[in-house]
DNA sequence: GACCCGTTTAATCATTTGATTATATTAATT
DNA sequence: AATTAATATAATCAAATGATTAAACGGGTC
């Protein structure tokens, strides 16, 4: 029971609706998703949901909205703490693969919404914090001849890129690779060590 | 003028529905898309393009089709051919970069409608060749001791990662780290030695 | 010119879909 | 109990949308 018993029993509709809105846009992307579709996977009434919020489009702004600024978020605390930068590294990896284990559609769900409708991202991340801090540590580390002279920008595409693209190509890669969800689960574990070991050997010009 | 010009005049109807639907589809996704606008940007009647293909979905599945099989069968070629392996790798990447660079939007709408749909990437996928082949080479160089032993997933993953990633996160990452589009381009340019690099220098044990 | 066949078009259909309205229900307050 | 405000529901609307139909068009063949 529990879930479903929680769900029904202990949230208001308000929340409900806005669970369920999370559930079916990650899961079948903005066009596709039909009002009808939360409605029903929140088990309430179609107007109930305009009544709370007035449309479609407001409902979904809220969800992604939330989802970019989790993702956002979480990047700005650990770039902008004081350890050192491969402890950093491994920190961003193994937090943000615990997250997408749990939401596994989710990477894949803002990447697409945001190239489908770029302005949203401006929009939606305005008030957010940027990570010019990082851009400055890679710069003195690199004067101190710690590491490689490197782009920030090149540092975090990177970074996110290896952490990130198991989970939004999981169908086309088990399928041409013939790996199995176990096999599969098993090489993104691999990776919370492997991803930060490539880009510290990589990046450092003496080990740390 | 050339591009409109060669579009009506000199390609068949059949040929102007499905560049259009490429087009749309590849820019929209499927669920956003409507004939309609399929129509209006071939510049022909509705009617037209139920006449040459039965219905949407049809259409949709020839278009992602031969995306997803250029993008497959490049693949197998680079890996199947006989270089070492560390040319195969730079090889990869300098292809794709430049098949992306030319239709940044794709791999985000491949990832994308595959996840949607996942049984359509193994029906579309479906006589592809396989990778198999890689997993023999990482074998044998490994156990000659020339590289360090990895699963070829992992291989293809990272590989992967490193050189799509920044095509499908371009909107959020230019915001976060406000970048231009020519800096952004630059970036990638510079990933064209930097990707082989950092994955050579990991994997190979004594440089090649 | 008459006929035929592949193609194109305008008009239309049935369904879906986001949204609204008017009514009912519930819970709190007096 | 009566009143009121918040919430929920059923019924409905107008627009959008995938698809079809029937008629027109055009070019080749006899």
């Amino acid at each position: 029971m529990n879930k479903q018993a929680i769900t029904s029993e202990t949230l208001s509709t308000e929340d409900k609706i806005r669970q369920a809105a999370a559930k079916v846009f990650v899961t079948k992307g903005y066009a596709a998703t039909k009002t009808r579709d939360i409605a029903e996977e929140a088990g309430i009434n179609i107007a109930s949901l305009h009544y709370y919020y007035r449309s479609k489009d407001k409902l979904f702004e809220i969800v992604i909205g939330e989802s970019m600024r989790r993702f956002s978020r979480s990047m700005d605390e650990i770039f902008g703490s004081n350890q050192p930068l491969h402890v950093k590294i491994r920190q961003f990896v193994s937090i943000y693969l615990d997250i997408f284990k749990e939401n596994p559609q989710v990477p894949n769900f803002v990447l697409s919404e945001s190239q489908h409708n770029p302005e949203m991202v401006s929009r939606l991340l305005r008030n957010e914090k940027s990570l010019s801090f990082l851009k400055k540590e890679l710069k003195d580390l690199a004067e101190q001849g710690i590491i490689r002279p490197v782009h920030h920008a090149q540092f975090i595409l990177n970074l996110m890129g290896l952490t990130i693209f198991p989970f939004v190509a999981k169908s086309i890669v088990s399928y041409k690779l013939e790996l199995g969800d176990e096999e599969y689960a098993a090489m993104i574990e691999e990776s919370r060590d492997l991803i930060p070991d490539m880009i510290i050997s990589y990046l450092y010009l003496k080990k740390p």
